[in-house]
DNA sequence: ACCAATTTTCCTGTTT
DNA sequence: TAAACAGGAAAATTGG
């Protein structure tokens, strides 16, 4: 089957997100950075203060951040301290950087294997391009305050101790992780980036995880593009979405075209996160 | 090489 | 009528 390259969507795709192809040979940089760097380690809980602070230096690196801009000694913990850190610990400790570096270790928890924000890995963003909606900060943009609508000031601060909390020891361990990013997690960080979000989908409920598909092929492509597959439709998108509904990661919405409700097992979409 | 989770692909039928 | 929605079935991918 050919895609539907109309030359409307072409565009739009072209010049929003840079030509096609620009990323195909991106899945190959994560094999060798991310492996080399982190195959011998488990779970976050477990990091050392050194290994915490190697994960850190991942992120800004990934997202073409310049170390300089959180301060490291906000992070001179070890792994369970970070793990019992909330959304708002982050926001307060990095500015708008927090907010990925939740985003993360939110995503390492959960999973219990040790895969750093892989999507985001593979989207490298080229620097003459528009980035994707779902990957770093070109330098000197990396506040947005549209990101951290619960910290209206989002220069860091330093953390003070009593920020440790009690950490659960019984995390819910996942055995399997395909590929790392799911379809799910791609469209929340579609949708936690709205500023690197051409329209594409759109909260209908912030609160309640409602949003709406404004431009399902497009988005479709970009998965697509993601996943190295030319031929990506919104039909077959679609379908995936709806396995969702019997995991409980999506709700159903009826009656409304293109809405989706992010449902009990779906995390990090909230803006806060207990 | 096998296993399992997660899509991807295809399809038929229904709804908006 | 076109675009979405619904799911069943089965193939494909991919990390373990």
């Amino acid at each position: 089957m050919s895609i539907t390259s109309s030359s409307a969507l072409d565009s739009q795709l072209t010049s929003t997100w840079g030509p096609p192809g620009l990323y195909s040979d991106s899945p190959l940089m994560m094999s060798g950075y991310a492996s080399r760097l982190w195959s011998h380690e488990s779970q976050p809980q477990f990091w050392s203060k050194f290994q915490v602070w190697e994960w850190l230096q991942q992120i800004m690196d990934i997202h073409q951040i310049d170390a300089a801009s959180i301060p490291f000694q906000n992070f001179d913990i070890d792994g369970h301290q970070l793990c019992s850190l909330g959304y708002h610990d982050f926001i307060r400790a990095a500015g708008s950087v927090g907010q990925i570096l939740f985003n993360s270790i939110m995503e390492l928890k959960s999973s219990g294997q040790y895969h750093v924000d892989i999507g985001q890995l593979e989207l490298k963003p080229e620097p003459d391009s528009c980035p994707y909606p779902d990957v770093g900060y070109p330098p000197g943009e990396i506040y947005d305050p549209s990101l951290c609508s619960l910290a209206p000031d989002a220069s860091p601060t330093p953390l003070s101790p009593d920020i440790k909390r009690s950490f659960s020891r019984n995390h819910p361990v996942k055995k399997h992780n395909p590929r790392g990013t799911h379809l799910w997690e791609f469209i929340r960080d579609i949708l936690l980036n709205p500023d690197r979000n051409p329209g594409l989908i759109k909260w209908e409920d912030r609160t309640e995880g409602v949003f709406r598909f404004l431009k399902s092929e497009a988005v479709a492509q970009l998965w697509g593009k993601k996943k190295n597959n030319s031929s990506m439709t919104y039909e077959k998108l679609s379908r995936a979405m709806r396995y969702y509904y019997k995991r409980e990661i999506l709700e159903r919405v009826d009656g409304r075209r293109l809405v989706y409700k992010f449902g009990r097992n779906a995390r990090g979409w909230r803006e806060t996160e207990k």
